[in-house]
DNA sequence: TATTGTTATACTCTATAACTATA
DNA sequence: TATAGTTATAGAGTATAACAATA
């Protein structure tokens, strides 16, 4: 039941999209050279480092990746890399407790800088505090909305 | 000479980065299932649609993809799906024109419902208009700044 | 000499399905 | 039976470097 877009929306669709493209590489060039982490693996950190320090995987995935094999994947990396550790849970004998280690937050720490640099120059350069005040109300009900959306894993049109 | 952002700073762009991630995988589910196409793909496909159904190379390039073996990767997958066909440049002989197929345009109509459908679900059922307008001027304007930044393809700190 | 594009290659990310174990 | 997580594997995306041809 979905009519074309008025062309205010469609352009202001391709100029989120491309911005926000845009702005993502940058910033996954930056986290690469600065401290050697994807951003995925950014917001993993930076969840870990702004809770206790510890999470078990499923909260950890939420928002953030959308396969359990991906974040198992990313963890791994993580738990080579020294930024990470993986051990039991006391609450739930199923469940993998997470740890961010002092070299994990170490490297939030350290690629904190040039992340805030790149966002300033790229993104709040051009925005007055008008503009974010705006931008963040918008984007949060956003969030949230896409969030609540459908159960978070879609189904993905399965046959049988 | 960074300092950290404003806490509605910081709000506004990890809000906007989620919400954009969001879309996106929404989108390319949506994409992949109405077209067999990806975003990028779809980017290709609509700029060619929407310019006289023919353009070179790194005309195409421009803001989709940041490498051209990247490029010509993407090419050569919607050229053996039969959307476009690749032809020498009459203008220039080191250039190749990329000409979307009948076939291209088709796909392009067949997805544009769906996709526009998402965006609306997933986006422009929160916003207002003053929001969407808001929007639209603050986007286009940070990805002008964007695109005329650095040289495009910024020097990634190599050794030597 | 600079630019356009391709190739070959390698690496990363992601997702599916099958599996183990706990609840 | 449902949930938490891992494994194996396969597929797609992307980037680098070396190369050929034209400007």
């Amino acid at each position: 039941m979905a009519d074309a877009l008025k062309p205010e929306q469609l352009g202001a669709y391709f100029a989120l999209m491309e911005s926000v493209n845009l702005l993502h590489h940058s910033v996954e060039q930056q986290l690469q050279a600065d401290g050697g982490i994807s951003y995925v693996q950014f917001q993993l950190l930076a969840r870990l480092a702004h809770s206790t320090g510890e999470l078990t995987m499923t909260d950890l995935a939420d928002g953030v990746v959308y396969s359990r094999s991906g974040l198992t994947h990313q963890a791994g990396l993580l738990e080579k890399a020294g930024l990470v550790t993986r051990g039991p849970c006391p609450d739930d004998q199923r469940a993998t407790l997470v740890t961010i280690t002092d070299a994990g937050r170490a490297v939030v720490g350290k690629v904190m800088p040039g992340h805030v640099e790149v966002a300033r120059r790229m993104l709040f350069s051009q925005l007055s505090e008008k503009d974010v005040a705006a931008l963040g109300k918008m984007m949060t009900r956003v969030r949230d909305h896409m969030r609540a959306q459908p159960p978070r894993s879609a189904a993905p049109r399965k046959r049988v």
